[in-house]
DNA sequence: CGATATCTTGAGGAATCTCAATACTAGTGG
DNA sequence: CCACTAGTATTGAGATTCCTCAAGATATCG
């Protein structure tokens, strides 16, 4: 069987001719997908299909084809690079609603793997192409997009040229803790779905250090570690603050 | 009398009544204009204004309204972001035909400041966005340069989370001698009008180890150091290989 | 419930930073 | 045209953060 079904639905929603299932999707209103109209929405909705893929498994490895553009309905993914040694950058974990596979040439110039089970709505690059020349309002849809990537990279730069772990962690807190209020989630409890491993690779830092600044905000008490991948934010305000200067 | 100059040439060309100015233009095949047709560039350059700008000043503030974008026509710019307590880090060098003004919302998240005498294409972000809904390859073509610096900052994060000093600097050379190729200029010998401290905040070290890693490459006959703002690539090859494991 | 991976904690080391002194460069005015 | 000054770059010595290596604790999954 082929790894896409371009007979289902958004998510795990009602299989029906192609466009209703969008209209159910749960997070349409974070996706590529949101402030579109009716004809922009069909358009995609045709081409789309659906990707299912286990934890642990990769979307598109770097240096591959850019074949395709992806919105998760839902689960966790994380994008990487590589050095020849085995260093590795993440730059982005992505949630329900994110956008990825946005490539410069043909080929996508870094890694997606699930961190979770992952569901996502696949839009081949080829259709995509046409249908952004078709609905300008598709095209300035993924400009916004790439922007706002843009900026977080930015953001990004700042805190791995400049932060130290504490502020770093903190940081990173601070993002996700806002990233829930967007998906209409409690602030103060973070879910963090991906190894300490990862964090340190996302953060330029090692396992051990992001574990000893958890401790250490524990200790202070900003933080409740709930169990290993759930964190309760007890001073967000003090948390801020030690993003930036702490 | 007013900082912008609406009725000059693109850079220091003939003025002319709008248009023909871009036509001259010495970077055009580099900046927002490549690629387009009369009608868009005739478009682009009736909203256009130049402005010249002296070494150290600065071109826009962080949290500044982002009224208009801006493409380099000649000269060098720096991108940063600070924190609180003074703490930059430079997100960007542009040079001349580099396009900068990116915003997400209505303010620029990051400051931009000339590093010697700058000549800038002005474009008003009101009246681009009403070209861009007008004509889709103009949108196209942000989107393009959006895409582009975002791999680029993808690459920076690694750089900065995961490169050694002496690897940061052998990267940025690369960078700067590839930059060179597309510009039509030697590879091997790289203008850098920055300061070591402007080089530091980019590469998330400090002007000492940037000093001490230029000093070490010139010792191991990789470069050499013309004068300290000029540096000849001695050995490229091994360069690109130490910019990735060594 | 046990095996395995992940996480935490500890001790020592290394790369980079900080602080300080010296050398160089570029621009200024005599 | 040269000397002077202020900024910039280099070099040195010691401090510090974070990393490495190693062991023990905890969580996860079949």
């Amino acid at each position: 069987m082929s790894p896409y079904d371009e007979s289902s639905s958004c998510g795990a929603f009602l299989k029906t001719d192609g466009q209703a299932p969008c209209d159910a999707c749960p997070v349409r209103s974070l996706t590529l997908c949101s402030s579109l109209e009716r004809p922009e929405m069909d358009a995609l909705s045709g081409i789309m299909q659906t990707r299912d893929i286990k934890a642990g498994e990769t979307v598109f490895d770097e240096g591959e084809a850019a074949n395709a553009l992806y919105n998760i309905t839902s689960g966790a993914v994380k994008l990487y690079k590589l050095l020849p040694d085995g260093r590795r950058q993440i730059t982005g974990f992505l949630f329900a609603g994110d956008f990825l596979g946005l490539a410069v040439g043909d080929h996508y110039a870094y890694s997606a793997e699930a961190i979770s089970k992952v569901t996502l709505c696949r839009f081949p690059r080829i259709q995509l192409d046409r249908l952004m020349d078709q609905y300008p309002k598709l095209q300035r849809r993924l400009f916004s997009i790439a922007s706002n990537e843009l900026a977080a990279a930015q953001d990004q730069m700042l805190l791995l040229g400049r932060k130290t772990a504490r502020e770093k962690i903190c940081s990173f807190l601070g993002v996700l803790s806002r990233s829930n209020l967007r998906r209409n989630l409690t602030p103060e409890i973070i879910h963090l779905p991906m190894s300490r491993a990862d964090i340190a690779d996302y953060l330029g830092l090692t396992t051990e250090t992001v574990s000893r600044s958890f401790t250490q905000l524990k200790t202070s008490g900003l933080i409740r570690l709930m169990d290993g991948h759930r964190v309760k934010l007890e001073d967000i305000e003090a948390l801020a603050h030690d993003a930036e200067s702490g």
